[in-house]
DNA sequence: TTTT
DNA sequence: TTTT
């Protein structure tokens, strides 16, 4: 078994931070590729791919990338599903991203950083010591917007029973 | 702007064969692909991976594939949208595979081709000339059990207005 | 089988662009991709890849990528061996890219495109017409600096046997 | 800076395992991986690809796979250079394995391991602790043809200088 | 609504 | 409901 996807392409939008209850950071966003190939009508489409990151990786990608942000994505497909609104079933399909390179040039807004800083996110490491770490950590660069984050459940994946939180708190 | 991915698994059921109007053959099947760690639960759970091939693949993959076929797929991540039945708006993403890959050992059911015979669907030509092969081009190996298959758009990805079939048609 | 690599990095020097008996354009350059991690030393080292494009994506490469450009690369690992100097056989690992990406900004030196124009080099198609375009279509933005160019045999990648050209035309 | 490959072929040939002077396992083999076209004689040719991969992933595959096996390798592209007997600087390409999936049917030999097993040897930790194992952990299904297995440096990959061991200890 |  |  082999699952395997890499992304290169824009953010639709800024990132989204989140924290589950045991304060493991997750980050999501849009991420819009466009095709390398036009249309009958002549026209480049894009495919627009969302994702998932977890822990520091996910603080970076709220920290330094914004919407029109060119980003690499390393990761893996994961599907999901759980009880819609209307009480139907409803099918994720989104690319969890185990490292996220920041493709900006280094002139850009935000990154002025000095010297030899690296650009990648790298990690989601398997078993962080959690608990701890809530709400901290978050010194970022860019003030990260989403104050007063929310909460997920510390599987976002798993759809698994009671969680105590709402729809609304699900990465998409 | 990159988008590239690579699966191993195993089908969930025998691939589906249909073909547009203009005759060109297009196959639906969904990829389980085991995950490479366990949940809390200590279970190893799986994702379950929508793929679209065109073309000659497309008849490889419905002549040489069944449920429980492991495959490879090499491909990129594509996303739709459409008008539900309800009327909402659906997103839908799904693997584009350009090549398939047949896994399954030469000692296999179905495969008793000799020698040199190769395992892969490669392919996917861009621009093959369309509209006179429609129907044709089926002598399958193992029969292939959708006989009066269903026409869908020339391009199901399009979701492009005027489609005179029915949401059935469509892949997925 | 399968065989599949993405890369994304900068180059080391100009790309070199050369031309077979034929007329089939073949660009070479070596991807500098930085390693994720540190080594003992606290360092971040780089991994060096030899690249391989042919036909319009290589003429592209040569057009618009130079030293330090940033660019990504969808392709495959090709292995080849030739009859070295001295007589021993020398084992050559490279990438073949099927497509280049530039991953510079736009605000770029030699970048002044305007609008919509696309910044990928996609296709090597598997059979173009050969032989006629010898030399040609090398009308370049940024003038190439292989001038007198060399030519190189039909596939550089063979070794096979009769080679009328010197070891200075094989790529890399 | 992106850097993955993904491989599915077949061992050219079993294989081998060593262990630095600290204990930490890597083992090396090849995978020849067919191509999807045939060259102008009509023949399938293969690319044959040197593979590395560190610690309980390198036991497993000298326990499991053997010649012959087809097995898929998800990692990166690596390269390192080292001074050849001759005093010239020889330049070596490779993958680092960072998961290995053994695709052989669960009929094949040596693979008689009930119910639920795994098939993937997935990991490569960063930071295991290393030095105590040394020689260990080597209890194989498959009785490891490489007793009085050889001693590599720590990491073989940074040519770091003082190493006193031959060159016959180096991966490949 | 899923594979082995 | 999308990026440049």
């Amino acid at each position: 078994m082999m699952n395997r996807v890499v992304l290169v392409g824009r953010l639709t939008k800024d990132p989204e931070l989140r924290y589950t209850p045991s304060g493991v950071a997750v980050a999501t966003f849009t991420l819009a590729v466009n095709r390398p190939f036009s249309n009958q009508q002549g026209e480049r489409e894009a495919d627009f791919i969302n994702c998932v990151v977890w822990r520091k990786p996910a603080e970076n990608v709220a920290n330094f990338l914004k919407k029109g942000s060119m980003a690499g994505v390393d990761g893996r497909i994961q599907t999901r599903n759980y009880e819609g609104q209307d009480g139907r079933r409803v099918y994720v399909t989104e690319v969890l991203a185990e490292s996220v390179q920041f493709l900006e040039p280094k002139n850009s807004s935000g990154n002025t950083g000095g010297g030899g800083r690296s650009n990648d996110f790298y990690g989601a490491p398997p078993r962080e010591p959690q608990g701890s770490s809530y709400g901290g950590g978050n010194q970022n660069q860019r003030q990260n917007s989403n104050q007063g984050f929310t909460r997920v459940d510390d599987d976002p994946f798993a759809g698994s029973g009671q969680i105590d939180i709402s729809d609304d708190d699900l990465p998409f």
